[in-house]
DNA sequence: CGCCATAATATACGGTGTATATATTATGTA
DNA sequence: TACATAATATATACACCGTATATTATGGCG
């Protein structure tokens, strides 16, 4: 009974007994990179990022946290796997054949703003590591392939997919940065006072626009510029298929 | 003689003498909260957020790390008050009266682009932690007053100046988050080999892509995708104007 | 002068990643 | 079958981390 902490965590290995200092037998499953990625990204979702330490996972697997470096270098490969399981749902989104560019790219940022919410807690892996899992990577080189069919010079193609993929992640970065924040000011007198606090400073607009968009509407804030972003390529493609 | 650790950093503290137990004497000015962002942000700097401890801070402050807690309530809140100090450096970008709204948000959003490009390092912060600083704000309000005189609908306003703000940070993560991982291949046997994975994996466009668009750039990518996301909030103004 | 707020130190505690050593089992080979 | 070796777990230890608590010296104010 080393460890009194972390009662509150779930620790719900099934594994009984706690097994012997060497080697498992052949009849307890190993432990493996798969079986560690899934209940790290449990904690994960359950507990957010800054609390899920090597420790934790290892405590919630029945194992010691030594034992994780038998699958992980490190700390850090281990949320670099992490990251790429997080992403791997984005995989096959099943896509048409016969779409436009414009469909493909669209459906390309909502599916991955898709795994970016079924993780939030996960978000600044995002931020932080660039994203070259291969099933990311196969999806690029298919949005790739029919942006230069569709008549996009080469280096605006890459721009097109890059941009695109840029403004989703940082836009669920703000989304799903600002909600914990805007949520202790729900009881009003704060959010009065904020308001005060802004007229006097002179931000007329800022409150004006503030009022008159509230609550903020994420999803329509998201296509809004995405079909913003997309409009301008088009003006950039027609430009480049009629040169002057 | 505590610590023989941390002998690598900088520990250029100028006051020799080890203060004693109690509150300083008045000639040597005591600690600031100032004082303790500009060595943090320095610290940040030259040795990146995740050594950045409270307990270095101190010791390159010359000083205990209790210490700090005279001046932020605990870690988080240094940072939060670090994350606004490396903003700040766009406080007052000298905004010229009369110019078109396109050109204001450009110069916003390349202001931006410079605050973040001076502190790479502070990337993950911006990347959590909502922008609210006053200076923020003021910039905040200035344009949209722009963009509203200009014809935008309240909600677009808002929009656009969202998306341009996370298109720039996303972007700016792209960029800074690729440069340390692309380094390790400049020996060119890793990216041959990872061309030839890459081929063998089908995926042609990907690395046709990549070599005609050698190095990646950034800056331009950065103006294109701003120069597309503007042009399409032009179209949605227009249209906004003359209905229908 | 005495009092108290201020601003520093000292110490301690539980948590963290992980280096090292050891023990047990499975597996491949003679 | 016997044995070396690889694989996989534990045990222990260390340095560092944030910070709660207590103590101490100084400055300013009555």
């Amino acid at each position: 009974m080393a460890s009194r902490s972390y009662g509150h965590l779930g620790e719900s290995s099934p594994r009984p007994k706690k097994r012997g200092r060497g080697r498992p037998p052949r009849d307890v499953q190993p432990l493996s990179r798969d079986r560690v990625l899934r209940e790290a990204l449990a904690l994960l979702d359950e507990h957010g990022l800054a609390s899920l330490s090597i420790r934790r996972i290892a405590l919630r697997l029945g194992v010691t946290p030594m034992s994780l470096y038998n699958h992980f270098a490190n700390k850090d490969e281990l949320f670099d796997a992490l990251h790429e399981a997080a992403l791997l749902e984005i995989t096959t989104p099943t896509i048409p054949r016969r779409i436009s560019w414009r469909h493909l790219a669209m459906r390309m940022a909502t599916a991955l703003r898709q795994a970016l919410r079924a993780h939030p807690q996960a978000l600044p892996l995002f931020a932080t590591r660039p994203m070259r899992s291969p099933a990311l990577l196969r999806v690029a080189d298919e949005v790739l392939q029919r942006l230069l069919a569709d008549g996009f010079p080469v280096q605006q193609a890459l721009f097109l997919l890059d941009c695109v993929g840029v403004f989703t992640i940082g836009h669920a970065l703000a989304e799903f940065g600002d909600s914990p924040a805007a949520a202790p000011e729900k009881d009003g007198r704060d959010l009065l006072a904020k308001r005060a606090a802004l007229l006097k400073a002179g931000l007329h607009c800022l409150v004006r626009v503030a009022e008159e968009a509230s609550p903020h509407d994420y999803d329509g804030e998201f296509v809004c510029g995405l079909t913003a972003l997309l409009d301008g390529f088009e003006r950039l493609r027609r430009r480049a298929r009629r040169p002057r």
